[in-house]
DNA sequence: CTGGCTGCAAATCTTTTGCATCCTG
DNA sequence: CAGGATGCAAAAGATTTGCAGCCAG
């Protein structure tokens, strides 16, 4: 719990918490998952806490928000970067840590200013492949 | 129009106003986006339509659905391959027409059975960059 | 003690669903 | 003419907001 000291934020059990549930956490949870899961030691836990929270750490960067569910966000406690495998039929969510060195094509698109990339690779998980037999 | 008709649908006068919307745009209308523009064709037009028409369209593959935005998702006329610039400030989505031939490592999660992948850069567009001098 | 955080409820936004009616093929 | 499509309204799911009261620093 001592490094989440230097976030610079208000500790609260709560967050505590709420950031315990991510830290140990390789599932990529929903705000919803989360929710429920808080809910086990803090009855009294609201979404509003758990949006604030979340919204506060993703400020500071100590969390990353996934646009790779249809429907919901995701969560992810791990910022370094990494890519991900998908399953197209659970929506499951896999980290693979492997880096690809990827640059626009010269002279493409040179207007836009490229920060950092994400590859998703979309497929059947074995439990998936399992099941279509 | 004739291409459309090997889609093996009914072809109602709101299906052809959304797919005509769709094929010339390159901006990845989400359903209240198609909702809004097809709504001065038709003033009927209901949400319910809108939904079952690009439920529809991508069973059949005509269209893709893009996960990329958080909060609503996106449609894209174009089915080809290909990728994306996504602006972190406005959500903007670039297409780019290149292929990276990306291969997960050897040994790595070789259970998981990869059928695509789609690959993001995230930064910022010349607007945006603008508007943070 | 004070500002930030929590909890509750209501509101908003996106998407889905049920059903009666309509219209394409 | 039949089955699929539309339109409307209501519901469901995800997220945001306002505000009073609370508590960590």
């Amino acid at each position: 719990m001592k490094k989440y000291r230097d976030i610079g934020l208000k500790l609260t059990p709560q967050r505590l918490a709420i950031l315990d549930y991510l830290e140990g956490n390789k599932c990529h949870p929903s705000a919803d998952d989360i929710y429920k899961e808080v809910l086990k030691k803090f009855p009294t836990m609201s979404f509003a806490t758990v949006y604030n929270t979340l919204a506060t750490l993703k400020e500071k960067n100590t969390i990353r928000e996934l646009t790779i569910d249809p429907g919901k966000k995701r969560y992810d406690s791990n910022t370094e970067p990494h890519n991900h495998l998908i399953c197209v039929s659970c929506n499951q969510v896999i980290d693979i840590h492997v880096q690809f060195n990827l640059d626009l094509p010269q002279g493409m698109n040179k207007d836009f200013t490229v920060l950092r990339n994400h590859v998703e690779f979309h497929g059947l998980c074995p439990l998936c492949k399992e099941k279509q037999l």
